[in-house]
DNA sequence: CCGAAAACCTGAACGC
DNA sequence: TGCGTTCAGGTTTTCG
């Protein structure tokens, strides 16, 4: 699924194929694919005939173009099935294309959405980033992202580690595979109450979080099936790499222990039982436990 | 403020 | 073969 370094690939995709054209004909082909856009289809269409691209950029999983001569900007997110391709004019249509840009070079830019999570909208650019994206905190590969900062804040949460990388207004980017890479790697249990992590620990799994999805980027990303290309239609690698996610009842790589899977909210927790202890039962407790008087 | 859960989708995989 | 169920997951919204 599209996680920071999905995004950050197909960001460097299109900036090849993008930057310096001009938009000459946009085809809306599913609803769901501007619902983010409250003009509707035919007002985010004429916001973007005529318009030059500038350099696309990325905050988490967002990715936005700045649209040439104006405070405006063609804002995306992927979801969980999204995709731009660069395909030549007169293509057959991918079965679940949702949007088309003709450019001025002739090529032929397809957003793809399978399950339609993703979508497409133009908003204001504010000191350079869009209104979608003002809540969305600092992602690991940006300049300003401060590592010891970030971890103070993750400590003084109250809810389990797990949960607070994956908090998109806490750190952004991280999503469920990078979340349980960096969490094996630190051997912290997913449930570990944020609380009671020491300020290394804390450090320590925001710096595999940054670690593991810079090896992830720099193979392409993590592909399981068709859900995930670049722009070109490739698949990234680093599946191969990973030491938690989808590898349940498979051997730990530290000590062999089977990767146990549990449900987490609406999805699911890989871990090693061994490596990455459960939190002791009081812990998770609430500080007070005193039995109501009659 | 906090967190759990539902809602939004499609298609693959699975059980009977 | 075919039908129904489950699962996958990012974000927003709703509810307690």
């Amino acid at each position: 699924m599209p996680e920071l370094p999905e995004v950050e690939s197909v960001r460097r995709g299109l900036t090849d194929h993008l930057s310096g054209r001009t938009v000459t004909a946009v085809e809306i082909c599913h609803p769901r694919a501007v619902r983010r856009h409250p003009a509707g289809a035919a007002d985010l269409s004429a916001r973007l005939v005529g318009r030059g691209l500038g350099e696309p950029a990325r905050r988490g999983k967002y990715l936005w173009v700045p649209l040439v001569d104006d405070d405006e900007a063609l804002v995306a997110h992927l979801g969980m099935s999204g995709q731009f391709r660069i395909v030549d004019p007169g293509r057959p249509r991918h079965p679940h294309v949702r949007a088309v840009l003709a450019l001025s070079d002739g090529q032929v830019v397809w957003f793809v959405d399978q399950r339609t999570f993703g979508g497409l909208a133009v908003e204001p650019l504010r000191d350079g980033v869009p209104s979608s994206v003002a809540h969305i905190a600092l992602d690991p590969f940006d300049d300003r992202f401060d590592l010891a900062v970030t971890a103070d804040r993750l400590r003084r949460r109250r809810t389990e580690v797990k949960r607070a990388i994956l908090d998109q207004t806490l750190v952004s980017g991280v999503g469920n595979i990078y979340a349980d890479e960096a969490l094996w790697r630190s051997r912290l249990h997913p449930r570990r109450p944020t609380g009671g992590l020491t300020r290394a620990q804390a450090h320590t799994v925001l710096g595999h979080a940054r670690d593991v999805m810079t090896e992830a980027l720099a193979v392409g990303g993590t592909s399981f099936d068709a859900l995930y290309v670049n722009v070109n239609g490739d698949s990234g690698y680093f599946s191969r790499s990973l030491n938690a996610y989808g590898r349940e009842g498979e051997p730990c790589d530290r000590c062999g222990t089977p990767i146990r899977r549990e449900a987490f909210a609406n999805r699911s927790s890989t871990f090693c039982p061994r490596c990455q202890p459960a939190p002791r039962r009081s812990r998770r407790l609430p500080v007070a436990q005193t039995a109501p008087i009659e």
